[in-house]
DNA sequence: TTTTTTGCAAACCATTTGCAATTAG
DNA sequence: CTAATTGCAAATGGTTTGCAAAAAA
């Protein structure tokens, strides 16, 4: 069950890492394709589960079914650009997490904004599972 | 292009706004065959998709590639719970959105907390595309 | 009648999986 | 040597679509 260091694994981990685009599994597919260029997708695949299962990648699932993978660990928000399509990563300056009238004061005109939380509700936190 | 009224067309929508588990379109697909024994999925596929369009309903990306679907169009929040996996609104009893400390005083433990912005960027506003 | 909507089944397409061959340790 | 990883190709599964028949307006 050890992790083993292969070239596709490290060139997975590399190009999410380096992405500031949050590219889809086609785009880091074709990025890792100019380094190792023989890589199929099925060993892409796996090698964004693990880095996920290791904590070492995000997958996001902004809109659509087409998942985006985010090599920024550090807790951050993101920003969907109706205009032209780019998802970008919001970094607060100060400590907390931005806030709708926050970004409209840099120039942003945000017209909706979602908020997911994930942990255990009162009834979990106190019962079975952990 | 204009809308006409069907039992199947009402069924969806009604199905959609009493629920309160954001179910996702084979739930949907069982819940409206209890009154209209019938329809098709591809039919409740065409008639979620009409309804968010109009802005009816709202189409939630939680995790992995099946959509939720969510009959409250006021502005609010989720918690999605890792014990007993469900998805709950949150919603705020002050105006304003719900934050991590505020959660975890009314007992829930949030270990994630994902926050999405749409709108157009600086650039874009200032831009071409409306 | 005219146009939208339906049901069915086939198509799509992102992701997953089985398996034999490779390869890291 | 042996267990993990790969490439390939086939399978999955949620969602979409083409089309002729049914139903609104």
């Amino acid at each position: 069950m050890s992790r083993r260091r292969t070239l596709q694994f490290d060139a997975v981990r590399d190009v999410v890492q380096r992405a500031c685009d949050h590219p889809n599994a086609d785009q880091i597919l074709a990025r890792v394709r100019e380094r190792v260029a023989s890589v199929s997708v099925g060993t892409v695949y796996r090698n964004l589960e693990k880095l996920a299962a290791d904590g070492e990648i995000h997958i996001l699932q902004i809109h659509g079914r087409q998942a985006r993978y985010d090599g920024m660990i550090a807790a951050h928000d993101h920003f969907v650009c109706d205009g032209c399509g780019t998802v970008s990563d919001l970094l607060p300056a100060q400590p907390g997490r931005l806030t709708h009238p926050a970004l409209a004061e840099v120039g942003y005109d945000i017209r909706a904004h979602t908020q997911t939380f994930f942990g255990l509700c009162p009834e979990c936190k106190t019962g079975a599972r952990a």
